[in-house]
DNA sequence: GTTGGCACTCTAGTAACGAGAGTGCCAACA
DNA sequence: TGTTGGCACTCTCGTTACTAGAGTGCCAAC
């Protein structure tokens, strides 16, 4: 130990760097902890054991691996994975292979917009061997292009919100007795005339003066109540952060030697099932647009400190967005990850500007 | 042994039965094997621990107790719940106050269509402490009811196909340079006015007629393009048996002892995602219309076999139909699951019918 | 048919032990 | 000054041995 308690963001010099980096890589393919006599020989290493074993003890001293126990090898932690994905690893572009598999998928199946989400997800984790999870692009405020109410029975309807960008919201809804078709058209009629092409607020203010206005005949009723009915479904819409979440593959997660006890996993289907954590993320990767990796402890709930996040975001910043990325161990391939992650939102930036010319 | 070999399905005497049922219901809470002496203390039998495992023999002779070794104590087989099952627990409606908390969870939420099987399986897990599945109610065969054609973008349409009981479906669609909205607007009127009320079988009929028509102007092509697209998504969606199959809870299964190495679970998150089973469990208990448990090796594929699923199917038989149902560990708490499916699938036919008046 | 008694069996937990892997340190070396 | 071989030390893991405990199966007696 010549130079000192060094700094924990400190330099490092070459070798121990290369040093770090086989360990992690090593242990990544193994999921064992690496020792250094292993180190020297299955990376032709110049030196012997004991320097490797020095180098060890200063990256331990470093904070970016650890000890399993006194005698065992060494473990990457959260910080030597966060040192390895920023300064270790260059961008390293999906290989064209990869590149076309995923192409093929996305370009084989005729989508609805809804459906494109799902590919995403399932396209990473089948290419990533992780789980691949996904959201929908979230229109920024949500516009209405057209209304329409669909009888259905005797006394209910459907009534059909369709957003600017093709997107769906459906509620049912009672009607009163003796309603006959051509008043839920005419109703229809109103609705559009005075709201499409609005956003949710512009068309609560609308309705705020509708409710004022003197109700003239049956009809107005229908559509003060049908226009009510709209209003609430849109701001359940735009209130959810992360409307929905899909996952595909946690079953590759699920197959890591780490999760073979079961009692892990849950806590991360519990994050992914109600969400909060990723509405918070949400929020982090759309606002600052770029590819996140969250690794382990750096994952604010307990549930997920096992677990590591490769997201980026896709879609039109002032429009719509969502993102798309990968869910797999810490001990992640972080570059194969990272590129692929950034790969598919690529090819779903793409599909959202066809939305919008 | 005073009775010789009894067949595997020959009449128990009444001690023997009600000794079976303490031991299932004493495993099912314990989850632990159950010896002779247990049972004599808890059940207050007024016999000794000695003839009580003269009785255990003989229904572990009977193939419905086994042993997991010499000195351990009885559990219960697939074929003892079976038993339990058939025999030994009467139709236990569920209790008033279950069934308010499950009516308050149905009444409190407005729901489109599309929602109410999630909530189904939702409130399912939470009443059972298993997970709840559910699948949407499946039309028999789709009628159209309406189509819509929403410009988007400058090249993209979105094409909603409306289905008789307010479900929708949606594709994109791309257009050729320069078309207009009057001549979507055209497209929608023709379309409707020639395929509206219609199965996708006859309008696969129709559109085959208009393939032949001469294309009088630009409209025609645009008709037949959609209407081709259309039918394509209405084959898709009548080919698919089990279009969606939402499952909830699966965590509470997760829990459960037997399932803490992972490895089981994963098997049957493994079914629940590719679907092929419950595609043949949702012809099953549709067709014959009657509630079904499926115990452990019961179900067909190995990997189901550790698990139990009791299903109901709802709705109308010649309309729509669907199942709703419960999946636990084989140790499940039989009657209150068949109580609460029962109960929940008879709330979803009420639903239903309001759809169809 | 039921019972108490008893030998027997199997598991789960604990302790002891040795092999193996890997470390940390040190003195010697280039 | 950095590198190396050597060596003592530590910890895990698998094996073996042992014990306590639970539960069975059988039998003779009631």
């Amino acid at each position: 130990m010549t130079r000192g308690i060094r700094r924990s963001a400190g330099p490092l010099d070459q070798r121990a760097q290369s040093i770090l980096r086989a360990v992690i890589e090593e242990y990544i393919a193994s999921a064992a902890p690496v020792g250094s006599q292993a180190l020297v020989e299955r990376y032709q290493l110049q030196v012997s054991s004991a320097t490797v074993r020095a180098i060890l003890a200063e990256l331990e001293a470093e904070g970016l691996l650890s000890h399993p126990h006194t005698s065992a090898g060494r473990v990457p932690t959260d910080a030597g994975y966060r040192f390895y994905v920023e300064s270790l690893t260059g961008d390293v572009p999906l290989s064209p292979v990869e590149q076309l598999m995923i192409r093929h998928q996305f370009g084989q199946v005729e989508f609805a917009t809804d459906q494109w989400f799902r590919l995403a997800a399932t396209t990473l984790a089948s290419a990533t061997h992780s789980a691949g999870i996904a959201t929908p692009a979230k229109p920024r405020a949500a516009r209405i292009r057209r209304f329409e109410l669909i009888p259905i029975g005797d006394r209910m309807a459907s009534l059909i919100v369709v957003l600017n960008e093709g997107t769906l919201k459906q509620a049912l809804f009672t009607l009163d007795v003796g309603t006959r078709e051509q008043d839920l058209d005419e109703a229809v009629r109103r609705l559009n005339a005075s709201c499409a092409g609005r956003s949710a607020a512009d068309v609560a203010e609308h309705l705020r003066w509708f409710a004022q206005a003197p109700a003239d005949d049956a009809t107005f009723e229908l559509v003060r109540r049908a226009g009510d009915r709209a209003l609430r479904l849109l701001r359940e819409f735009d209130a959810a952060t992360v409307e929905q979440l899909f996952s595909d593959g946690l079953l590759n997660v699920m197959a890591a030697p780490e999760f073979a006890s079961s009692e892990k996993l849950r806590g991360v289907f519990e994050a992914l099932e109600n969400r909060t954590y990723f509405a918070e993320l949400f929020d982090a990767v759309t606002t600052d647009g770029g590819l996140r990796v969250y690794i382990g402890s750096e994952n604010r709930p307990d549930e997920m400190a096992d677990v590591s996040l490769v997201l980026a975001p896709y879609g039109r910043p002032g429009a719509a967005v969502g993102f798309v990325g990968v869910l797999g161990p810490t001990r992640l391939r972080y570059p194969q990850a990272i590129g692929t992650v950034r790969f598919v939102s690529g090819i779903m930036n793409d599909l959202v500007d066809h939305l919008y010319t």
